[in-house]
DNA sequence: AGCACGCCGACT
DNA sequence: GTCGGCGTGCTC
């Protein structure tokens, strides 16, 4: 009789080390892998997801206790182990690759699932008692955190979350102080915020398909598909496809026939805000059969999709990459557009990539994974069966690109730039700019004794920022913002000279060139104001002409037919990053923004102003050659001994201290030597990092011709170092396999 | 992660 | 003596 379930707390520790067994009672039915059950653990209540049902328990059976309740609402079994599997293979814990499948609303928090739109948040204020402590502190013995955390709540109260980043004060100092009457703790119940506006290009227009019958090249690739989504085999293609070659008409038709197998559909978008354009298209083929599932809807709206998928009654879901984690009936097919775009890594923790978190559901759903983008990763190019479509559907050329060297000019724009500018504005077309900085300035720097305004956080320049009269310097990193220095404090030089352009410059100087022609920005700031992204591109689109100055936001996934001139203002900007993908990512935004340009009837043309003219990735993306570049980059990796020839896993420590995060990346160099005597791998570093958000960190990069035996070396040296040396308690551990 | 236990320095 | 910070160990 199976009476044992096996359960993951839902807790963040990296040290503990689950699961655990609890005794299933005879009134409690329908506990199966899946089932969420609130359980006792140690003195707490805690909420767990039931991974295993048995028989048997290595404990004695009087050692277990029961659970509390059960959820009504679970986890598909599938999910389950897709999310444990995220957890091995990222090194990361149980109990964080669980969360990400989880019901939208149930949280890691204990007790029960908040069903409510509330969440509780424990909040510290300074005590009648505490504020005398401060006055006269030789009156009470405190520690060094507990001084810090009482002197922060003088500016009044906090939450645990705050004073833990600024103090360094823990739930168990706060604790003590609370017991001591110096402080009040309150659980405080906050709302959660809702998103009320509709995202996206909510207000663009939806052109009608040009054209419903399918090209030869794209019925090529619909064929190549059929017979393994027919026979529910797993298989996996790449649709190479150049802007405007109708790979979308390829995903409904491929969804269309899943769809027909009884079998459901996952449409990974890059961004959420390119959800709805892709959810409308789908929506005209599949009417409500279509669910919408992305982080920034309303709790019950997402709590809602997510029902309708799990029931069946909504069929084809479309989202970014958490969407991968839908929970669809039989899964038929997985549709990944703009494959390339580095949006699909998660940046927290699990840091899981989605298109090999979808290679893995596919493969064990038997479904058809069908990745799709103008410029493929040289990794997909190495490993997926390719399909190319060649041709714009519309027939039209690509435009041609022109290469503009940089190095004799101190203009932001080239000469011949502003005078393509101009024509634009004679012909009351459109362009687009790209300038892949955000604010006016990027640094500032004092005249007479060079001083650099820097961060006092991180270890980066303040960006100089000016909107609407409003001066300040921003850091690009964290929260910090200080006004614009009058007089250098080192030197008193009232002499700060502003170097380089970013947007808000562009903009301006744009503004004033350009004269009566209407410039529009989009970048993080200008997306963050009402009506955000949605509103600004449906004015640009409205406008019978304009310049659309921007960050890499510009290149992606929208179309104007109006568009005849794309800018890339500083296409060494990507290039100069020390990072072996430079080139990749560096050919694939100019060929991005290459495909913006040239729909309209006059047809179009590309700038790239570059230091670097000679540079391979450049002089491919001026050919459109997508194939000779991957092949190139290919053979470079090779030599080098980089993915996909290589796997790579990075390690980062950080911590109040350099000597700290140091101390700590050599303990688990040490553990990780141990786990990894004769390997293969290649371990490099550590070195350090630059200062971020006030810590310190350290780097170590691991280099294996497998992937296997060095993240499992790496996820078993983890938790000796965390719980087995006595490393300064704030030190932080973060891995990331297959950094990006 | 939480939570309790127990060691040991600081102060009555 | 006692108070309280801080290190250590455990959770089915």
């Amino acid at each position: 009789v199976a009476s044992i379930a096996r359960v993951e707390p839902l807790t963040t520790a990296r040290a503990l080390r689950g699961p655990f067994d609890y005794r299933i009672p005879k009134g409690m039915e329908q506990v199966e892998v899946g089932t969420m059950l609130v359980v006792p653990f140690g003195r707490q209540r805690m909420l767990g997801v039931v991974v295993e049902v048995a028989s048997q328990s290595e404990l004695p059976l009087e050692r277990l206790v029961e659970p509390i309740a059960a959820l009504e609402q679970g986890v598909p079994a599938e999910l389950v182990s897709l999310g444990l599997w995220i957890a091995d293979d990222c090194c990361s814990t149980p109990a964080r690759g669980l969360a990400l499948v989880l019901p939208p609303g149930t949280g890691t928090a204990r007790g029960h699932a908040p069903a409510a739109r509330t969440r509780e948040l424990l909040v510290a204020s300074l005590a009648p008692a505490g504020s005398a402590a401060i006055a006269d502190g030789s009156e009470v013995r405190l520690g060094g955190r507990q001084r810090l955390a009482l002197e922060a709540l003088r500016n009044g109260p906090a939450t645990v979350a705050e004073l833990s980043a600024s103090a360094g004060a823990d739930h168990a100092a706060l604790r003590r102080l609370a017991a001591r009457g110096l402080i009040e703790l309150q659980s405080r119940s906050i709302r959660r915020e809702l998103a009320d506006v509709e995202l996206g290009s909510a207000g663009i227009a939806v052109r009608p398909l040009e054209r419903r019958t399918l090209t030869a090249d794209q019925k090529a690739a619909l064929d190549s598909l059929l017979p393994a989504l027919r026979a529910g085999r797993h298989e996996r293609l790449l649709l190479h496809g150049v802007t405007g070659s109708g790979k979308t008409e390829v995903y409904l038709r491929a969804a269309a026939a899943a769809l027909e197998q009884g079998r459901s559909t996952i449409v990974l978008v890059p961004e959420i805000a390119l959800t709805p354009q892709t959810a409308r298209r789908f929506r005209e083929w599949f009417g409500d059969r279509i669910a919408v599932l992305h982080s920034r809807l309303g709790l019950g709206e997402r709590y809602d999709e997510w029902q309708r998928l799990r029931r069946g009654d909504a069929r084809v879901v479309v989202g970014p990459r958490s969407a991968v984690f839908a929970p669809v009936r039989d899964l038929g097919l997985i549709v990944i557009d703009e494959e390339h775009d580095s949006a699909y890594k998660h940046e927290g923790d699990p840091r899981y990539d989605a298109r090999r978190v979808a290679e893995r559901r596919a493969e064990l759903a038997g479904a058809v994974l069908l990745c799709g983008s103008a410029t493929p990763r040289a990794e997909s190019w190495l490993r997926t069966r390719r399909i190319v479509l060649p041709e714009r559907v519309d027939g039209q050329r690509l435009p041609p690109v022109e290469l503009i060297d940089m190095r004799e000019t101190h203009h932001a724009l080239h000469r011949r730039t502003r005078e393509a500018l101009d024509e634009v504005r004679r012909e009351g077309a459109k362009a687009i700019v790209l300038v892949n900085r955000r604010g006016w300035s990027p640094f500032l720097d004092c005249r007479s004794c060079g001083r650099a305004w820097m961060c006092p956080q991180c270890d980066v320049s303040l960006t100089f920022h000016r909107e609407h009269g409003a001066q300040r310097l921003l850091c690009h990193h964290c929260a910090h913002s200080e006004p614009v220095p009058g007089v250098c404090p080192d030197c008193s030089s009232t002499s700060v000279a502003r170097h380089g352009a970013g947007t808000q410059r562009l903009e301006a100087e744009l503004q004033e060139a350009l004269a009566p022609m209407p410039v529009f920005r989009l970048d993080t700031d200008a997306a963050r104001r009402k009506g955000g992204i949605a509103e600004l591109l449906h004015r640009f689109e409205q406008s019978a002409t304009g310049i659309l100055v921007g960050t890499q936001m510009v290149a992606q996934g929208h179309d104007f037919p109006e568009v005849s001139l794309a800018v890339v203002q500083d296409a060494d900007s990507t290039l100069r990053f020390p990072d072996f993908r430079s080139e990749e990512r560096t050919f694939s935004l100019v060929s991005q923004l290459a495909g913006r340009s040239g729909r309209s009837e006059r047809g179009g043309r590309v700038l790239v102003q570059t230091l670097l003219p000679e540079s391979s990735c450049l002089q491919h993306a001026a050919r459109h050659d997508a194939g000779s570049f991957i092949e190139e980059e290919l053979r470079r990796r090779e030599v080098l001994a980089y993915p996909p020839f290589a796997e790579l896993v990075e390690v980062t420590t950080s911590a109040a201290t350099q000597a700290a995060a140091d101390e700590a990346m050599l303990a688990f160099k040490e553990a990780l030597d141990e786990k990894t005597p004769d390997s293969k791998a290649q371990v490099l570093g550590p070195a350090p990092l630059f200062r971020l958000k006030g810590r310190y960190r350290s780097r170590l990069l691991i280099k294996s011709r497998e992937r296997a035996p060095a993240v499992s070396a790496v996820r078993d040296a983890l938790p000796q170092v965390v719980a087995g040396r006595r490393t300064s308690t704030d030190v932080k551990f973060s891995v990331d396999v297959d950094p990006q």
